[in-house]
DNA sequence: TGTACATCAGTGAACGCGCGTTCACTGATGTAC
DNA sequence: TGTACATCAGTGAACGCGCGTTCACTGATGTAC
């Protein structure tokens, strides 16, 4: 039939099944089933298959669970990357109100997600925190180089970031656990208290590196 | 018999078996044994009594779960208190080192307890959170008096610290989550850099404000 | 002080439940000749 | 192109396990008179 987008050979079949399952986990998520409720017959129930199917695709839970995982960094990386590029272009003075803003709104629009990442941090098997302090680092680091590419487009000294983008991650993971039980108006006063703690950080780091 | 200590009375009696099995529970958490999975009947073998007894002190495991917090978190605050008392005393530049060498050992000798308060923080029963949540800001609110006091003897403006206590327990707290998989080197490391942001953070709320 | 009764912390056995996982099997799809 | 055989994603039923919890009961402790 449809020529472009798959062979419809065996294994491309089973591939978009396992794509199928990793999508139904994570809509259950997105619908607010807690995530460390997701049961493996729940899961195939979404996708509408038989519990042991899963079997086929994913070696047990746990396989499950770190595709799960991962699957979500990409997207939330993804977003941040997108975010960046469009401050990119934005004068210093409303860059900063502007990327709060929008990670007000992405913590809004990827609350499930994030909800899903914060739980399985502290799963026991160790594997979930390996996977996502790397994705996490990954992240800060790419915003320590933007950090230094901005700085040197406005002519201050090349320097590294390294230590400010990792305080900054601080304030921004911190926000995050707090804030995902509260209503909108209380986000609110919270992001305007992120961005005074932020502001904070670049003067203090000037203050001590310049 | 000791007429002080306890009228051997039986509710007497029953409170020091409620003690005991919150210690037992705390003792196999300090083992290392993983805080999710502290079952019922593990406890129970660990205070020396059977399953069922433990019905007799506490309605349901969640009321043990949420009691066994409590008490972590008055040891911790308890901690945290008698570190600024030792503090009060030291000159302003050693007062940092100071605090973040006693942060770092409370760390390791805490260790299993942070484990255990990390991992309820999430617990899908919100009771947790709530206890968790109001006990650190009690702490937060508690450091930035201090803040305000120590401000005052040094001659500064009496100030509100709210803000920048806040932002200087987002970084300690996520040092502790980035730092409990870690080596003694590697937390030597970051507490190094954890150092640097908070004098970063001081020096840029005095800039904001001053 | 003694006796009869009430209370209640502690117990051994068992229940019900939901979980991840295994198994023998089916039937459509792919492969060899 | 047709036939015989191999592969393998998907299935229904069942297993074993450990969990929190309930229950009927015991026996020491406390209370009333």
């Amino acid at each position: 039939m449809s020529e472009s987008v798959s062979k419809n050979t065996r294994s491309d079949r089973k591939e978009a099944t396992r794509r199928r399952i990793l999508g139904a986990a994570l809509q259950l998520v997105e619908e607010g089933r807690s995530p460390d409720a997701l049961g493996l017959r729940e899961v195939a129930r979404a996708a509408g298959m038989a519990a042991p199917s899963l079997y086929n695709h994913f070696a047990d839970m746990d396989e499950l669970g770190l595709a799960l995982v991962d699957e979500s960094l990409l997207r939330l990386r993804a977003a941040a990357r997108g975010a960046r590029k469009e401050i990119m272009n934005q004068e210093a003075e409303v860059a900063l109100k502007t990327l709060l803003q929008q990670f007000g709104k992405a913590v809004a629009h990827f609350e499930p997600v994030l909800r899903l990442l914060i739980l399985q941090w502290f799963n026991p098997n160790p594997e979930y925190r390996r996977i996502i302090r790397r994705e996490l680092s990954i992240m800060r680091r790419e915003m320590a180089s933007d950090m230094s590419d901005a700085a040197v487009r406005r002519g201050l000294g090349k320097s590294r970031y390294e230590v400010e983008s990792d305080a900054i991650f601080s304030l921004l993971i911190t926000y995050v656990l707090n804030v995902l039980d509260m209503g909108k108006e209380k986000r609110e006063q919270r992001l305007a208290m992120l961005e005074r703690q932020m502001l904070m950080m670049v003067l203090g780091s000037r203050a001590l590196n310049g």
